[in-house]
DNA sequence: ATAGTTGCAAAAGTTTTGCATTGTA
DNA sequence: TACAATGCAAAACTTTTGCAACTAT
């Protein structure tokens, strides 16, 4: 039951596993990895029956990406998407079809990246590969 | 003069020289190479007395990011930079100092990116790195 | 009781659209 | 005069905030 999941996820992340909560990290961590945005996972709690505001949505998304749970992935404007992958890894996006595809991330190496000045540390890498028909 | 290059720049975009276009890319391509969100923009037409709207802001930006003038890049949720650099490069963003700085593109390279299917074709690649004091 | 947490209505912020106006042939 | 392009007010959309209600001790 993806619904036990779904609780010890929350109560590793540290939130308290309310209703609404349970409702989003069932449809989040059903064992699939997924690419999702708020709306998408508005639209996909209204089909669960699940009974939740826009708002908490949000909240709900930025809290689990904030205890690391999911990944934030901001592509264009207005075009944020949370990823249930948290592994290192990088990003093809398919314009066509506007969708969003995982590239391992052991399989890509970047060289050539300059030295950091002092006292700088780099918090995070990402790739994004922008893909079209043609 | 600024404003030369500014209708000239336009011209070559296949966009009309109207007062305040010809006001914000004088702003844009004054030969130095910037980073600028459209509230950058916005507060610099100000300063300088372009009496421009904000919708004509955003409309000119996209127009010219489409002519391949400038270059969008978005990193955050609300945070869209336009680039006057447009030749292909990577980019550092100084979380610290809510600031971006271009990484040469020839610098960098990054192997094992995946093969494409049939039919797909690379329209670009990103490299964001996401720096901190630490 | 009370201290902390939650969910959401309302606010804030960003971007796009519709259309009156202006410019062009 | 007709036809296309422009600029912007207003609308649409995305995200955050403030706070009443709830929970746990």
């Amino acid at each position: 039951m993806a619904r036990d999941i779904a609780e010890k996820m929350l109560l590793k992340a540290g939130l308290r596993p309310t209703s609404q909560r349970v409702g989003l990290a069932a449809i989040l961590f059903d064992g699939v990895d997924k690419h999702v945005t708020p709306d998408d996972v508005m639209r996909l709690a209204q089909s669960a029956g699940v009974d939740v505001s826009v708002a908490t949505v949000y909240n709900t998304l930025g809290q689990l990406a904030a205890a690391g749970m999911l990944r934030r992935v901001t592509l264009d404007v207005g075009r944020t998407f949370f990823d249930t992958n948290v592994s290192p890894h990088h990003h093809l996006f398919l314009e066509d079809e506007d969708k969003l595809v995982d590239i391992s991330g052991d399989a890509v190496r970047i060289i050539g990246l300059p030295d950091l000045g002092e006292g700088l540390r780099i918090k995070s890498v990402d790739v994004l590969v922008r893909v079209e028909r043609g």
